[in-house]
DNA sequence: ATATATTCTATAAACTTAGTAGAGTTTAAT
DNA sequence: ATTAAACTCTACTAAGTTTATAGAATATAT
């Protein structure tokens, strides 16, 4: 399960994409149209303009906006941002590695092959799934139900 | 990342399946070959015995051995037990199916589908990757490094 | 009886999550 | 210049989860 700080990334990055080339848009109208609590939003855009996904301007008529091509915005990409390795083990991440503390030998642990292959069925459909493909299903037989 | 439960539940079952057909194997055995804090591993053997995939004897010779075929214990019904859903949200989870707090209308859900998608990404791979799996990686080059 | 080994419940320290609070900074409009 | 709008940044906190540990109880073989 992904935590509720990258459902909201998703969500917001998700909104702003449907506003690119139409300006800044405000945490606070995002917060209303997402249901995401505002302050903990605010948080949120931060790091997504830490990490150069989002460009911001302050004051009147400031706001957010994507920095990025939502089909460049993986959920790998926001997941590794706010909820950290893909993998199952630290020993098989790719961008979190870490040596097991309970693993006497990397190289004859046998579970090791078998947690690479996990990860690679988890990493590419995460990595396939993009900003772009949320927007995708909002464009066609969704949008009667909003 | 899965909890270090998980990790251990699938370390033991491997364990013990290297012991299929030869009686009983011993907590205390199993906690010094896979590095496992004894008391720990007590309670997870526990509950791998009350979701009957490890059966157990007290006393003396007594144990716990696995309850089904190796192959019938996969990464995923193991991870079920000890973390939970394998799907990012609750709202397309299969076995711990949740409505989302902040989600308005389930159905309209942009989201939704796409998560789906990589649920079943996951799932396949995590149900495919079985303690059988493990016991074939230990057959095979590994042994040398043991 | 006694030693062995699982069973069960309670507890606790450390960490993570999901926020909240508030002061500060930048910008546009008046 | 002043003011209001909006982002920026740091600190804090309550609740929940994780990773164990402790100890008494129960069952079994010799």
């Amino acid at each position: 399960m992904m935590s509720m700080k990258c459902k909201y990334a998703l969500k917001a990055l998700t909104c702003l994409g449907k506003n690119v080339g139409k300006g800044y848009m405000q945490t606070a109208f995002i917060a209303e149209s997402e249901n995401i609590p505002k302050k903990f939003l605010e948080q949120i855009l931060l790091e997504l303009k830490h990490a150069h996904m989002v460009s911001s301007k302050q004051g009147t008529g400031g706001g957010y906006h994507l920095l990025k091509n939502p089909k460049e915005i993986s959920v790998a990409d926001v997941y590794r941002l706010f909820d950290g390795a893909i993998a199952l083990v630290p020993c098989v991440s790719i961008n979190f590695y870490e040596k097991c503390d309970d693993c006497k030998n990397e190289i004859s642990c046998v579970m090791r092959d078998e947690f690479i292959k996990i990860r690679e069925g988890a990493r590419i459909v995460m990595s396939k799934t993009t900003i772009q493909s949320f927007l995708n299903a909002s464009k066609t037989t969704k949008t009667k139900n909003n």
